[in-house]
RNA sequence: GACCGGUUCGUCUAGGGGUUAGGACACCGCCCUUUCACGGCGGCAACACGGGUUCAAAUCCCGUACCGGUUACCA
């Protein structure tokens, strides 16, 4: 039997990190096997599901990389197919009728009524006036068209267990299981029922999930009971906390918990993909590998590594630079400096894209691809001064240059504007640190800017040479004048060697930007 | 309250009877250097607590504490 299993989202929100990783489990875990992922939308919940929380939801499935099999079931076009299970279930006396008013509530007065509930120890679950009314009763009361829900009958004694993938052993009293609603007086079916129905038509065979399921799928094996069919292997997984460790909440945290917004603030999807898998499931054996491929995880992946304790995701509000947690911000930069640069070339030019920073000859492909770390070079063999270079490897080039102190895709557009723009701003903690302190730079950078002037072949040994002169006339330290240069060429403090810097912007904008006063200003 | 889980550095984790308790991130220091958030080297830092079992417990058992999940005619 090939492994099947589902991703199962409701749509009401957008696509939750914890839920991200719930896919991804289970996308792992197909492929692993062999196996088909299956994608089920559960909008049952009229009240809440909308088409904008699908879409966005399989926006943030395809931005991550998890392409799902086969055509994505909804489940509400299966409620008839729920309602027809229930009443079978009430023909054959496995559920009753339960003629109990409904009781209009909200989200709060649930709660209020869950706590209530609480006070009373020792309920008794089986304690319902309608559980044990004559057939011939309920279906007269059902004719006269009173309202009823129909409950399941869980059985006075015994218990339902089952081995879950990831916590072992699991025991539940029947004692401690009320007679579930399956299907609502409204005729609309449950949860428990819908998920039941659907993972049988759906011939899932793994039902990897959130161990807040833990408590349902008991209620679940006594419906696949009820309906004498085996269930699947269960696997519940850890969840993800926030750093007080309480849950990881829209409400409360915001943003941070949206996968969105990951790919909104410049993360490479194989990057977060990384961290997400590694945030509950570790390959365990000593491996002491961080950076994995999607095939290595595939290759990797396994149920019985996956943790039984919760994980903080560590990320500091009010902190724009640890914003999201810091681990998950390390692997997107090593992800950035280390990928291979025909990888992350589409990802940049989206970015520079939507900033308008990027220029069709950047793509002009009459020039071969630069190749990273080789320096271009023409027909026979001469390497050519940056200059001369085609704008593609031109482009290329200084990517790859820039890309490594950078620590979202955002950056190229932020601190590396300068590159492909004449339009940046200045870093005032910059300026004061490298240019105000040293009052003589207004005079000297422009001065250097006329010692470049004449040069004919503008590239690093050369420039050294002009500048290094230059430093030593005037008395100064090589250093003062770099980071000058630095920062009213580029607009920030750091950045890669500005020897290279200099050639990269090439000449004629060295000079133009080092006798420019707007920084001084 | 009841039921079910969980507890190794600040965070993610390895280790599951004998280890100087390992790695990663973050933080700190040194080196490299014209700057730097790159790179190199190093440092700080953990087995929740109490009993047992055992020659030996982070590891097995019991209890306590704390944290989480569930307890809907929500999903």
């Amino acid at each position: 039997m090939t492994t099947r299993v589902r991703f199962a989202p409701s749509p009401t929100g957008y696509l939750h990190i914890g839920s991200a990783r719930t896919a991804l489990y289970n996308y792992l875990y197909a492929k692993k096997t062999g196996g088909t992922f299956l994608l089920r939308i559960e909008d049952t919940d009229l009240a809440r599901s909308t088409d904008e929380s699908t879409r966005s939801i399989l926006d943030g499935l395809k931005w991550i990389g998890l392409d799902h099999d086969g055509t994505i079931v909804f489940q509400s076009d299966n409620a008839d197919k729920h309602r027809e299970t229930a009443r079978k279930l009430l023909a054959e006396g496995k559920a009753y009728r339960d003629f109990t008013p409904k009781e209009e509530q909200t989200d709060k007065t649930v709660k209020e009524a869950i706590v209530a509930r609480a006070r009373q120890a020792d309920k008794n679950m089986r304690d319902n006036p309608y559980r044990d009314l004559s057939s011939v009763e309920s279906d007269m009361r059902a004719a006269n068209g009173e309202p009823y829900a129909i409950r399941l009958k869980v059985a006075e004694t015994g218990k339902t267990s089952f081995e879950d993938a990831v916590y072992g052993l699991q025991e539940r009293d029947y004692s401690d299981t009320e007679d579930l609603v399956l299907l609502r007086s409204d005729g609309h079916p449950l949860y428990n029922l819908a998920v039941v129905c659907d993972d049988i038509e759906m011939e899932i065979t793994h039902v990897i999930r959130g161990q807040d399921h833990l408590t349902n799928t008991h209620k679940q094996i006594l419906i696949y009971e009820a309906l004498d069919v085996a269930p699947p292997t269960f696997a519940h997984l850890p969840l993800i906390l926030a750093p007080n460790k309480g849950k990881l909440s829209k409400r409360k945290h915001g943003e941070v918990v949206s996968l969105t917004t990951y790919r909104d603030n410049g993360f490479v999807p194989a990057a977060f993909r990384n961290y997400l898998a590694l945030l509950g499931w570790s390959a365990g054996s000593g491996e002491e590998k961080e950076i994995y491929s999607l095939d290595e995880l595939i290759e990797a992946f396994s149920l019985d590594h996956i943790h039984r304790s919760n994980a903080v995701f560590n990320f500091h509000e009010n902190d724009p630079r640890h914003w999201t947690d810091d681990k998950a911000l390390w692997m997107n930069a090593e992800y950035i400096r280390t990928m291979p640069l025909g990888e992350l070339l589409p990802l940049v030019k989206a970015e520079l894209r939507s900033s308008k920073l990027f220029r069709e000859e950047y793509d002009d492909t009459i020039s071969p691809p630069y190749e990273g770390g080789v320096a271009a070079a023409s027909a026979d063999g001469v390497v050519l001064p940056l200059q001369e270079l085609g704008s593609r490897d031109w482009y290329e080039r200084t990517i790859d240059l820039i890309r490594h102190r950078f620590f979202t895709l955002k950056d190229f557009s932020a601190q590396g504007r300068a590159y492909f723009s004449e339009d940046y701003d200045f870093d005032a903690a910059a300026i004061a640190k490298n240019l105000t302190k040293f009052p003589d730079l207004r005079d000297w950078l422009p001065e250097l800017a006329d010692r470049f002037e004449p040069m004919e072949t503008f590239t690093e040994p050369d420039i050294e040479m002009v500048v290094k002169a230059f430093t030593e006339e005037k008395g100064t330290k090589l250093g003062v004048i770099m980071n000058g240069a630095r920062t009213l060429l580029t607009g920030v403090a750091v950045g890669p060697s500005m020897l290279s810097v200099f050639e990269t912007l090439g000449k004629e904008k060295t000079i133009m930007r080092l006798k420019s006063r707007v920084a001084w200003n």
